[in-house]
DNA sequence: ATACCTGCAAAAACTTTGCAATTCG
DNA sequence: CGAATTGCAAAGTTTTTGCAGGTAT
């Protein structure tokens, strides 16, 4: 899975045009450090990333423009068992692994599952169903290696 | 799906006599709180509940313990994309349902996903896969109704 | 008896908010 | 120029840790 940042840039033009919302350097630079990642950082994560850039942002913009950016369907907030927010640059379907040993999110692409985009939910009642979204939980690449010891 | 508590307490007992762990009050009264609810609460909503029976716990007890019982396989952490930890006390095999407005999250049973029993992992590489789970995300019953105005 | 657990308090980690100064369009 | 954003600092949440005293086996 390769991503081209400038296609993400030119949808952040797009969108904040249309929102009537200013495109900043903020904005521009922490939308690029997640989409040029594969993992599934946290805020602090793409704060540290960031920061080498521009050193004088704060945490609290980073915490407000992945909330602006989330709205504007630019990244995900992804469901992970840890105990910080994780963000996905990675709008296009596709489904993830979970290590259990180390907590690393990976993006899995959508034929390593067979089948997945099949599913539907039988008997929702009054619930809507709008995604289903599927995670495959074992051990990553490098903690298979260390657990074989 | 309906749980009873005695077979839980029972399993408390066995894992901790294995575990050579003794088996405390505040371990009983946390894995209970826990089962007997089919959301999937955070501590603190765990704390408010084990607070009504045991009146001096602390917080921090709520916390080892829910490290301690998924250590022995009692319950889970599970995925969820906000920004507090959730537990599940149903360690059998089930999908989640979780509300994209509300953040509510609920059990499903397996067979309201139909084929989801099949998926395997093509080309996992050097990953090894344990567990494949499904979540689905939409409108939980009362936002959808919310949300018919 | 002894190893483990618990409560308390403090600290650490994570996230949000108010406000004055700055930047974008 | 005006509206929205940013950095800073402070406050609010969530989670972890050290330690003295208590409990289960």
């Amino acid at each position: 899975v390769i991503r081209d940042p400038r296609a993400h840039l030119a949808e952040l033009e797009k969108r904040c045009a249309s929102a009537g919302l200013p495109v900043t350097a903020q904005r521009r630079t922490i939308l690029q450090a997640l989409v040029t990642r594969h993992d599934h950082p946290t805020a602090e994560q793409l704060y540290s990333a960031v920061a080498e850039r521009l050193p004088d942002v704060s945490r609290a913009t980073v915490y407000r423009t992945l909330d602006t950016l989330s709205d504007l369907g630019l990244l995900r907030r992804v469901a992970h068992p840890g105990s910080a927010v994780r963000f996905d640059g990675n709008t296009a379907p596709h489904h993830h692994f979970l290590c259990e040993r180390c907590g690393s999110m990976e993006d899995l692409p959508l034929d390593a599952l067979p089948g997945a985009a099949d599913l539907v939910l039988a008997d929702a009642g009054e619930r809507v169903a709008r995604e289903i979204a599927v995670s495959v939980h074992g051990r990553c690449a490098a903690c298979a290696r260390a657990a074989a010891d």
